[in-house]
DNA sequence: CTTTTGACTACTGTATACAATTTTCTGAGA
DNA sequence: TCTCAGAAAATTGTATACAGTAGTCAAAAG
């Protein structure tokens, strides 16, 4: 999802804006653990960091107070979003909202080539399984699950989707333990979504909002509060 | 929705910045159907409008972007939404995926005092309908829903559908037809909302998720593209 | 020794000014 | 009359500069 949004039918070069180009640095420096949650994010540091006077950085930082990646402070300036153990139950519960309702507004899927993303991300899956690539995995099944819920070809749904799915990244990126408990269920984690894509496939919806109700990171949920911290 | 977070635990005395200010006018500008969607917003002749300069303008269009309302075309500067008959059938789907959430989260009701907000906002439906005055029942409807998505406190819930509220108002803003259709179900709106309520009392969730899957507004969804136009 | 008050520092909020790009208007040619 | 090129106008993107507020630390009073 970029911050601007194309103007239909025009196929025009895009100069890229200053502020985009923070945004996409800024935010890959949050979601890799670079700032940390609850870090505060001075302007002048930053702009100079950047290359860049204030007002870009403050239209980007606004951007990603938007995708839900910082925090406006009033008078205080902006700080990475603190994410807490009752957060990432926020972001499980509305996750699975989202994708069980991709899966009733989109199956059956009319058009077979619409499953194509699916299939590709999860041949990445499996080769990335294969070859231990953590980072890999995440990738695969980040764009997975985001081929997922394009099903629809549901707008909103997909940008409420992207946010959450940045915040993931970042409990990820800033909580190591974290993102293990994320792949306890690592040698699982191709044959499950293989079913899935499956019983997409065949247009069985019963069964796939069966999987989607049970896929996995029970034990992730449960281990929540060691991992993280009680939320408040 | 403040477009700033308060900081947890202090209650001091904000100071209301002019981009905050901005947001609330512009909104309601909006939203009232002042300024019609697919309208260029040009930011030197807000600017003078409210008096400010442009970069708090700016902030504030970046808010509102945030919330749905308005649209960032790259060097062509901000327009007010396009909505079609498309978006608001994303928007009413999103909406029952939301609300359905709320409702199997959020039930059982152990705290009653928790349900008070939803009785006083049906009592002021009551009373709404019973004045015919229409302004009121909108707003009383909107607190109703609002009150159902607000039970299992679930900020991202909340957040996600407050942004969806608000393009409904700016279509019911802008569209008189469609403020028509929305009510075409007058007399109903009451009793249904009061038999949603009673079922919530009473826990019956099933009833419950029934009511909400057909909550009316079949008919506005059937004629959507006489009202607005097809999406493109 | 604790508490309160004051000034100081750092930072955000805002305004003005300039540069770069897009759009529109004008005019010539087919 | 329509199309295309070029220039001018309008508007966005960006930088610099200043004002105002919140946080901090030290000094003085209790």
């Amino acid at each position: 999802m970029s911050a601007e949004a194309t103007a239909p039918g025009t196929s025009k070069v895009l100069v890229p804006t200053m502020a985009d180009a923070v945004v996409q640095r800024l935010r890959a420096l949050i979601v890799s653990g670079e700032f940390r949650p609850g870090e505060r994010l001075v302007e002048e540091r930053l702009s100079e960091m950047f290359g860049v006077s204030r007002p870009p950085l403050r239209e980007a930082l606004r951007i990603l107070q938007r995708d839900g990646l910082v925090q406006s402070l009033p008078r205080r300036g902006f700080i990475v979003i603190p994410i807490t153990a009752d957060d990432v139950r926020e972001i499980y519960s509305l996750r699975f909202a989202l994708e069980r309702m991709a899966v009733e507004l989109g199956m059956p899927v009319l058009d077979p080539n619409r499953l194509q993303p699916m299939r590709d991300a999860l041949e990445d899956m499996r080769v990335a399984a294969e070859e231990m690539n953590d980072e890999a995995a995440v990738e695969a099944n980040s764009r997975f699950h985001a081929a997922l819920v394009s099903l629809p070809g549901h707008k909103r749904l997909i940008d409420t989707y992207e946010g959450l799915r940045l915040q993931l990244e970042l409990c990820m990126g800033y909580n190591l333990k974290f993102r293990e408990q994320m792949f306890g269920d690592r040698k699982d984690m191709h044959p499950r979504h293989a079913q899935l894509l499956e019983s997409i496939e065949t247009g069985d919806k019963e069964a796939v909002l069966y999987e989607i109700a049970h896929h996995g990171n029970a034990s992730l949920l449960e281990n929540l509060d060691d991992l993280i911290g009680t939320g408040g």
